[in-house]
DNA sequence: TAAAACCCTGGAGTGCGCTCCAAGCAAGCG
DNA sequence: CGCTTGCTTGGAGCGCACTCCAGGGTTTTA
């Protein structure tokens, strides 16, 4: 019987929606070392993915220890916010690799980083407006619904 | 060389977000009657994929012609219509069957398909939240690549 | 100090949603 | 009549985003 690896009952909707900063129990900038699980923990993610995270190129490089395990820290952990923000939209992974390897090289990059956010962002506004248009056709449906079995409760009554 | 299937050019982002009920040359109730190659046109989808939904069970019963070709009416482009939304807010096509069988299984299921449309239309719901989250965080940093833009200028400039 | 819990790596496996292939049938056209 | 085009089927293949495994080393707890 190996590890578990954490299955994070915790699923993807959360529950608090509208939550400002989010405040996680992280340790003050300076003394902000987390495990691998810790930050499993954290995000929601897996010790795997987050593994394949980094192996891949979509994460800056993460500290070791003197036996070499990781060591992350608060930017690691303010990272991996806006990645889950920019996966939430449906963006693939490649493309945030690609950002991420945009901010690896240097200051010289922000118009490219610009144009890339700037790009996602319009597909986050036609991403809800999609979704508005189904929230529509969703509430018509659950009227219809609703009311037949408001009629078929009358009709019991009677 | 054999065909070639539709490889749709008109990509997942519509560009006409503001269209009341979706104008397409339908024909009129009576002699609706599509090809797959129709319906693939007129949905954006591949025949190929029009066939596997049927296969998993996604399609009601579609017509066949005399040497048994497929025959699309109106009321399966409205159902493929439903998918389509539904598809987009991230529901698994397993739920979408499921779905498929309520509406198969006749006027009984109403209480059912009310429940199933009635979380659905929650997971929209959060997810549009999540999707504004995401576009605070965006707006944020495209504010801040486009400031340091302006930085560089003026210093060029001087 | 020993057991339990945790972490490391490269590579293989999984599930989803298509996507395509091979082989064949059917209809229209010169 | 053959050619082209389009449709049919079952089944295999693919890309993505993980997810897990084997086989080892490390850290923590009792």
């Amino acid at each position: 019987m190996t590890v578990m690896e954490t299955t994070s009952t915790t699923g993807t909707a959360s529950t608090d929606s509208c939550a400002g900063p989010p405040r996680q129990p992280r340790r003050p900038d300076g003394q902000d070392k987390y495990t691998i699980s810790e930050v499993a923990t954290l995000t929601g993610l897996t010790a795997h993915t987050l593994r394949w995270y980094e192996r891949i190129g979509l994460m800056p490089h993460i500290d070791r220890s003197h036996t070499g395990q990781r060591r992350y820290r608060n930017r690691d952990l303010d990272w991996l916010d806006l990645v889950g923000k920019l996966r939430a939209t449906g963006m693939p992974v490649a493309d945030m690799v690609r950002y991420a390897e945009l901010v690896r090289a240097g200051d010289h990059t922000y118009a490219e980083r610009f144009d890339l956010l700037k790009s996602t962002r319009d597909d986050v506004l036609s991403r809800i407006a999609e979704l508005q248009d189904t929230l529509a056709v969703l509430d018509r449906k659950i009227n219809f619904y609703a009311d037949a079995g408001r009629a078929l409760a009358s009709e019991r009554a009677s």
